[in-house]
DNA sequence: TATCAATGATTGATGAGTCAAATATGAAAG
DNA sequence: CTTTCATATTTGACTCATCAATCATTGATA
């Protein structure tokens, strides 16, 4: 494949990166990033911010930095490990979990953005591509 | 699909999104965005900036800010239509134009970082997933 | 022809990510 | 013990996007 080509289909990904994102957050009322990180932390119960980080790959800083806006917002609560005082401890506050529950239960499996153009198959086609780009 | 894996889904979007846009850079030496703008003008000869957001799809604050640091770099030139003084054009300066050839020619098909991981036919598929997507 | 709406580009404020440097704590070794 | 090194988080400076507001120009119209 040119290089040409190449950029076109990179640029497809931002592209699509950026519309999914955007539609995601306006559906759920979660930045799909924060969503992601306050599942993480429902599934993990209780966890330290560099396990979510090896988790969701993404910079420390930036885990540092959404964490306080949603400790903020009430969705986490954190506080340091007394075994070893240089972790935090997060975990999510209750009225968090029954709002991810409810987010849950509400979304529209059929009626969904992604549903509308993709079909399952076709998004475990692309889930599959994905991973192996994420190996890079 | 459940919401929870539809989240996960389109979070490796975005993960792809950041690793591809970051190694095509470390490649070319150009970011994503601003060698697909080059192209885009490469190919048009002579545009107006409408036109470049019209094709790239992002907002036109985001072209300005853009075009002016390729223009400070000497990628482009850009001056007003003087037939309608709204308007900017925008061309390619020749160092550009040869500097684009030159990453043409050298770009490496078989060793290139997705080369590594997706066979052509899987990069079309994937483009054609993309596509769809972009419908959104 | 003076006004007003539409078009094209720009600017300012904000959000989300990066990297690099700073801080704080813990562990290990002289 | 105290120095040194590693680990975990935080902060600062930067980039690239968004949206909303502004500015300049054009075209239509009353």
């Amino acid at each position: 494949m040119e290089l040409r080509e190449m950029s076109r289909l990179l640029y497809q990904i931002k592209l699509a990166d950026q519309r999914v994102a955007t539609s995601f957050e306006r559906e759920t009322g979660f930045s799909l990033t924060r969503y992601e990180m306050l599942m993480i932390v429902n599934d993990k119960g209780v966890c330290s911010q560099s396990e979510i980080q090896q988790e969701m790959k993404i910079d420390n800083a930036a885990i540092t930095r959404h964490l306080k806006i949603l400790e903020e917002k009430g969705h986490v609560q954190r506080e340091r490990n007394v075994a070893n005082n240089r972790e935090v401890f997060v975990r999510l506050t209750e009225t968090a979990a029954r709002e991810l529950q409810h987010c849950e239960q509400n979304h529209d499996q059929t009626n969904h953005l992604i549903a509308k153009v993709l079909s399952e198959s076709e998004m475990q086609q692309l889930s599959a591509l994905l991973q192996k780009l994420n190996t890079i």
